[in-house]
DNA sequence: TTTAGTATCTATAGTAACTATAGGTTCAAG
DNA sequence: CTTGAACCTATAGTTACTATAGATACTAAA
């Protein structure tokens, strides 16, 4: 646990974290390229393992990439006031709670709507109907998604 | 608005889908290729307008787009037995209570760590002590995020 | 009829956060 | 000394689009 190196595969153990995702982080710059043995291979100390612990653990809590640049900017500086810090989280955590709200209207749409399917052909599906109406009459909801912008989200697509 | 043909950009209009994306879904096959003016501009005809306004109701509710492509299938067959629709309507309701199941645990992790924050220097910010700690002994959860799985959803992350 | 402005066309690249693949080296164990 | 696992690089693929560039077409006013 208390090495001072690590090989690639020893750091992705103790972190939970995957290989070629530790070398995504390096090329991206987010965690700093360490040094190498005589046969080129990536030999990391304590300092990387705990900065690299610390973006995972951000990126389980479902902070993006940019929020994790920022929070480690901070912790680079020790002496700053930790009130960015809380911003950062408190930001996040209305984000979190807007998107609970969204999902549990979408919940609300889906019930509804599996709740009136009777069974039968898909040309008298009411299921299928309410899919089609794009008059949006036969809606729960107003408008669900209100910032389509493209973006992703690796967590919270899973099947 | 019961018209005979449509430019794109009427299109987009009636169905709140922008051009590109329009585009996007002839070029994926989703959306069949419609005739064209002699300048080389798409005509769209009824059939498109009703196609598209159930694509887009779809993405609305958040079916993928191999869920959409599923449920285009069985549509287009209206005498098929309605059960696969309401199976993939079922799955799909699943997958968004397994959603907010794993963002209300989110938020409870979220509310403890801004909760221990006491203010002051970055040095002895709570906070960042959780974040930092990945041997995760200040966690509430177990494991938020079961399926890591490097998919996309455009709608869950906006800020 | 010219001109201005909007809408359309194609093709390509970018977004987030990785994962997967191919084809080649290095290392540790037997 | 050889086998097999772990490592290396580089590139492409994933989702569901959006943005950009540069060219052409259509519409309306002067």
């Amino acid at each position: 646990m208390d090495k001072i190196h690590y090989t690639i595969g020893q750091l992705g153990k103790e972190t939970g974290c995957k290989v070629p995702t530790i070398r995504y982080y390096e090329k991206i710059g987010m965690l700093p390229e360490p040094r190498r043995s005589s046969g080129n291979q990536r030999i990391y100390g304590p300092d990387h393992l705990v900065r690299l612990a610390f973006i995972r653990h951000c990126r389980e809590l479902g902070f993006s990439q940019s929020a994790i640049r920022d929070l480690l900017k901070l912790t680079d500086d020790p002496n700053q006031s930790c009130e960015a810090v809380d911003r950062i989280a408190s930001n996040h955590l209305v984000s979190i709670n807007d998107r609970i709200a969204r999902l549990s209207a979408l919940k609300t749409e889906l019930e509804h709507m599996l709740k009136c399917c009777k069974g039968g052909k898909v040309s008298s599906c009411r299921i299928v109907e309410t899919l089609a109406d794009y008059s949006h009459r036969n809606c729960v909801h107003d408008s669900i998604y209100p910032n389509p912008k493209g973006a992703a989200c690796k967590e919270f697509d899973s099947q």
